[in-house]
DNA sequence: CAACTAGTTTCATATTGTGGAAAAATGAGA
DNA sequence: TCTCATTTTTCCACAATATGAAACTAGTTG
């Protein structure tokens, strides 16, 4: 038949619908409603073809028939597709709404963090049934070198917006050498840790930032693998941060679960 | 051939397209990615066509296979679509051509939100000059009884499809009296509050669903005094819930005039 | 390793969408 | 009000196209 199929061909789909898909992305380029000759003569379809196609968005809602002048435009329906569509990209609610869950299954508190201005900023958490003794609440600022958290951003969060902090922090760590002290001095060592983190799916630290106290932390990842968010789990068995322990895999799990894109990249 | 066709036979359209939409639209119901047997036991149909159909929509970008996992949900050209739909929404666009402005006047970070099909839904935001720690971006979903923006569209908006959400919140709220919890416990409760907003022309939340931070919200209202989208105003001073506040004199203000019916009614 | 389960591809078949043309409907001018 | 011109909708015979079952892969579990 077709000799040399002309444009796009894409293997496997539907041709009626992918016409029709046309149609209804050609109508989402104009911002008033149109005839439907005008339609027909836009995308290069017979007016029948046209109508026809018209006919099921109307019944889907998907489309209406503007007052009695019967040009058709856009209706309720592609707006809750939309607003559905932009809902999936909300990480921090779906993350929230599911957070007691995992909190009651895995027995530990769970944080729930995003990037701030001011650095890992906790925006919600849910106690654990023992309850751990922490000075954490909704709002505390994490610190990115020595926490679970601020670990794992600083494992998959973009870098330029860390980078202020990094360096601070980094700076800070080399002088206070009194202090209960990283071992990370060096941007060598961020980058081996980092390292290690992106092939176990996990970030960890052990009672630095609160002691007595350890805590492991995965990513939620948007669909080009940033971080949008990260989970934290809190608790003081040391064994909870050894890989393929309960909790991580519960916690890895969550967050797979919840991301665009895998967390670990084998 | 058939006698007398079973159900639906709306007339004129696509059976194919018919059933594709109803799968799309099926999507939109979730939120979350669905995997293909999901979809085809939900809808009805064999996995084949679902398959099939699904290929058509990854083609035109309404839908995409989100990480490796292979699940569908809905994609960029889903959200491109629902924003145009919503452009032809003669409040939310021209709310949001004044947005800046209303930034720019106040000092405060300012969102234009519109009821989706899972609640509050942000859908065009500018931030302050001085940067606020917030979470919050395109297609954010706010809850209904904890902040500003959902307590005006409580206060403001047609309860009929608010009410399934409004049930779960209120459950939830009594369940967990652990967390920070509202005050809200009661329908009484919401009725009290709601009738002082009516009076005041403005919601308000302090530090309740994101910590620190104060907002205001004021709807925007059509010819029936109802809510077709709602402002919110986003500070970390307190004085700004401030009835007469400079904060609330300006919103108010840029409500009431791209409203078509007075916000107070006094 | 075998027995599942889930996802994708294939294929013969007739169901279903197709485009042209006819029929309504709409609107403009006289 | 009547006619002409344009747009929208309906009709229909034909074959192109979507269909569902089953085959084929890939990944998982006991």
């Amino acid at each position: 038949m077709d000799k040399d199929d002309e444009s796009d061909r894409q293997s496997g789909g539907i041709q009626s619908l992918d016409a029709a898909l046309k149609l209804l992305s050609a109508m989402g380029g104009y911002l008033r409603p149109m005839s439907l000759s005008e339609l027909a003569r836009d995308c290069g379809m017979p007016p029948s073809k046209v109508h026809r196609y018209l006919t099921s968005f109307l019944n889907a809602g998907l489309v209406v028939q503007a007052g009695k002048s019967g040009k058709y435009d856009l209706g309720e329906g592609a707006i809750a597709l939309g607003l559905a569509a932009l809902a999936r990209h909300d990480f921090v609610n779906r993350a929230s709404d599911a957070l007691p869950e995992l909190c009651l299954e895995s027995g530990l508190t769970v944080l729930l963090s995003v990037w701030g201005t001011h650095g890992a900023t906790v925006v919600r958490w849910e106690r654990a049934a023992t309850p751990t003794v922490t000075s954490m609440g909704l709002g505390t600022i994490l610190p990115l070198l020595n926490s679970a958290t601020g670990r794992a951003f600083l494992t998959w969060a973009p870098p330029a917006p860390l980078q202020a902090i990094r360096e601070a922090e980094l700076r800070a760590a080399r002088k206070a050498s009194s202090t209960v002290n990283s071992q990370l001095r060096t941007e060598q060592d961020i980058e081996r840790m980092t390292e290690t983190f992106r092939m176990r799916g996990f970030s960890s630290v052990e009672g630095r930032f609160i002691p007595g106290l350890v805590a492991i932390a995965a990513p939620i990842l948007d669909w080009q693998g940033r971080a949008q968010c990260v989970i934290t789990l809190i608790g003081t068995d040391p064994a909870v941060t050894e890989p393929g322990s309960d909790a991580v895999r519960k916690l890895i799990g969550f967050c797979e679960k919840l991301s665009f894109s895998p967390i670990i990249t084998g």
